[in-house]
DNA sequence: ATAATCCTTAAACCGCGCTTTAAGGCAACC
DNA sequence: GGTTGCCTTAAAGCGCGGTTTAAGGATTAT
């Protein structure tokens, strides 16, 4: 067994392009793609899986240098494996971040939202200047216009 | 009343730079701001409001050419609203996509982060490929090399 | 044999979102 | 009246993360 795919293969399975396949690997993310008689590259499972992992994370914000960074130290071997932790650490953090920055997103889009469905529905006007149609932020709380 | 602020004391309270605000402004997201005399930038709260949403939106992925048409259609009237309304449930679709991304990276890390305790722990070892060391997904499931 | 389809590389290019630079104006303090 | 510190503008520069281009090699199908 121990099945390899061609780069054309792995984009399709991945989803990502093949370019950016051989971008990453000439980056030093993706070391030891094994290549046939003709130097085509031969990706194998566990390639695939660590591109995906990548993808997961470059999706969430990590960045490439950081990725790297791993590669380097788990090249080095499991010696290195604490600061991996502390990498992997730092990241999550982040990650908890992000997530408390989308749950405020979310929020103000909701409000947002419900302030144009109240202009709709005649139960709040949009107000003077120009850019309170935009930015009428307080929604049926101060209403000291009347 | 209707204190005005400097660009210096905008920026300061808003946290970005000064020439991120008249980037802004050049850029059309921020129309309707002042100058006084000898033609320096008035911002006002709403100003700031805007401002601060538009930085909410942005640490969460929405494109500043998005914010842009916002503005646009702000600026043509109550008439666009539901456009704008489109806009906006586009980008809270947007905002649902990262959460399950950042969910599904959390995942990641955590599954990482107990492999490398595993093998810390001498509960697990690292594997044959170099590669596997990162790249060891499955944490204890299959173990068939007994 | 010729065309299509895959692969390779190096290098140039791109979009985005700022940041930095350069050149200058006004105002207040010492 | 010079220095400091704020402001202005236009334009150039930058870091990131790829994408695109150009030039070429090998395999397969017709």
């Amino acid at each position: 067994m121990n099945m390899a795919f061609t780069i054309k293969e792995a984009s399709e399975r991945l989803g990502c392009s093949a370019p950016t396949i051989r971008y990453y690997e000439k980056e030093g993310l993706l070391p030891y793609i094994k290549r046939d008689k003709h130097g085509n590259r031969l990706f194998e499972q566990d390639h695939l899986d660590w591109i995906r992992l990548m993808k997961c994370f470059r999706a969430t914000g990590m960045k490439m240098s950081l990725l790297k960074q791993m590669v380097n130290l788990a090249l080095d071997g499991d010696s290195t494996i604490p600061q991996r932790k502390s990498i992997l650490n730092q990241y999550k953090e982040d990650l908890f971040r992000r997530q408390s920055e989308l749950a405020e997103a979310l929020d103000a889009v909701n409000n947002k939202l419900s302030i144009y469905e109240d202009i709709e529905m005649g139960r709040a006007s949009s107000e003077s200047q120009l850019l309170n149609k935009m930015e009428n932020q307080q929604h049926s709380a101060s209403d000291r216009e009347g």
